[in-house]
DNA sequence: CACTTCATATAGCAACGCTATAGGTGCTAG
DNA sequence: CTAGCACCTATAGCGTTGCTATATGAAGTG
């Protein structure tokens, strides 16, 4: 019954509910299953955990280091737009390979409780943005469209567990996936990628937005302002 | 305690569920607490209604009724993809004012149960995509367009619903929207917005250098002009 | 040794979804 | 009018759920 003697029973329990989570199909796990397996009684579930969702937490964290590592590994393609599109697929790919697992983590919706680990996704994604953003490759805050694509990667995801098996397509997830980055993305290219050779700096950038902003005087600031603020733009172009 | 004699049961359950469905916040809703607010006992609700299920499953399809009503009441305004945008915005509109009914229906996701909800919104959404097909304005078969556009709505919604109300900010709705409208779309619009006095430029290189001055810290400046500095650059990123 | 502190077990509570069984109701057939 | 027959509802309770009041054992400290 209990899988796992002679192991402090706070560990056991982390890992028959693991097991159970990712093995049970449809149904629901219990605490008697878990305690069960475990090896221990309810109480001591409740004096380490606190309730069952304090074990699903831990879980999750542990659960999410493994995720996170896996989106960790991939980072440096060099193109950090091609890394969002891996984060993307491995975000799905953990979805469906442990389903009861993200369904706790990103499922277990209820109104104004937002599960901590949907910051930490949302953090990691807007980090590999950021790095696009420098590069001049996004048209949208980093923040938002990690938002913006995080919320679309769940929903698809969710989507695709709800499927039958047989029924799921992962075309549902790249369309989905090239359509979000496609958007935020300042490819001007259609069909063909954009041959801008991107790679800017900060110079680059501050050269850029010096351009446009003499080009078309934004209204967004006074005068004065904008007189201060292409002052120091400038010192930062001619910085390098 | 039972608040509308006289009605035949099954049609007090009905109401019941949905005010209880409507109203809860936060926790739950039981059967317990339908039937005693129905005026009806255990067997009643089974009798009619095979399980909670079958009861939530009816309820949930009068309230899509209502909500299938505010989809096509605003349905001819000639421009299909527009009437897409609507009932983008009417979706998340009926997430945000009924949580509860709207978690019921797309929100009880378990691995390869498919809500029958979800098909039902999948195929009024394709309608109006066939619309937009037919008129050449997307390129993407209207199938494949609406399950992906479905799936980012849910999950748009599903995340401002897990937000604190003050925290709701629906300009994620709203981006992730026109992201994926335009991603299907044909418009070849991504000039149309250089037409727009190079406003567009300005923002994406205000972005890019906010992101790179954030990254490296610029020595070029003072920290309380960089404070500054970034403040006026977060205005003209997010002016458009 | 006495004392505190932590960790686990015994036993059980209230609430849950659901059901076996039986009784009441209104209908049609004879 | 009555007998039979569906249909609908109630009584009572089953098995399971998440969780806990209480007690017991073990380990460290004065």
């Amino acid at each position: 019954m209990s899988f796992d003697d002679q192991l402090p029973p706070k560990i056991r329990l982390l890992r028959a509910a693991a097991e159970l989570l990712a093995n049970s199909e449809g149904s629901a796990v219990s605490t008697r299953q878990i305690t069960k397996l475990a090896g221990v009684t309810a109480p001591t579930l409740y004096h380490h955990f606190g309730d069952k969702e304090g074990l699903f937490d831990a879980v999750v964290s542990a659960g999410f280091e493994e995720y996170v590592a896996g989106e960790r590994d991939f980072a440096p393609s060099g193109e950090p737009l091609e890394d969002v599109r891996r984060m993307w697929d491995n975000h799905v790919q953990f979805g469906l390979s442990q389903p009861h697992l993200y369904l706790v983590m990103f499922g277990n919706i209820r109104p104004e409780s937002r599960p901590a680990i949907v910051a930490d996704a949302e953090a990691l994604l807007e980090e590999m943005l950021n790095k696009a953003a420098i590069s001049g490759q996004i048209n949208v805050p980093p923040r938002e469209a990690a938002r913006s694509i995080l919320a679309a990667n769940v929903g698809v995801t969710l989507m695709l567990i709800a499927e039958p098996v047989e029924e799921r397509n992962l075309e549902l997830s790249t369309m989905t996936r090239d359509s979000m980055i496609f958007a935020v993305s300042t490819e001007t290219a259609r069909g063909a990628a954009a041959d801008d050779s991107g790679k800017s700096s900060v110079v680059v950038a501050a050269i850029a937005l010096n351009a446009a902003l003499q080009a078309s005087h934004s209204d967004q600031l006074s005068s004065s302002e904008l007189k201060l603020f292409l002052e120091w733009l400038h010192r930062i172009s001619s910085s390098s």
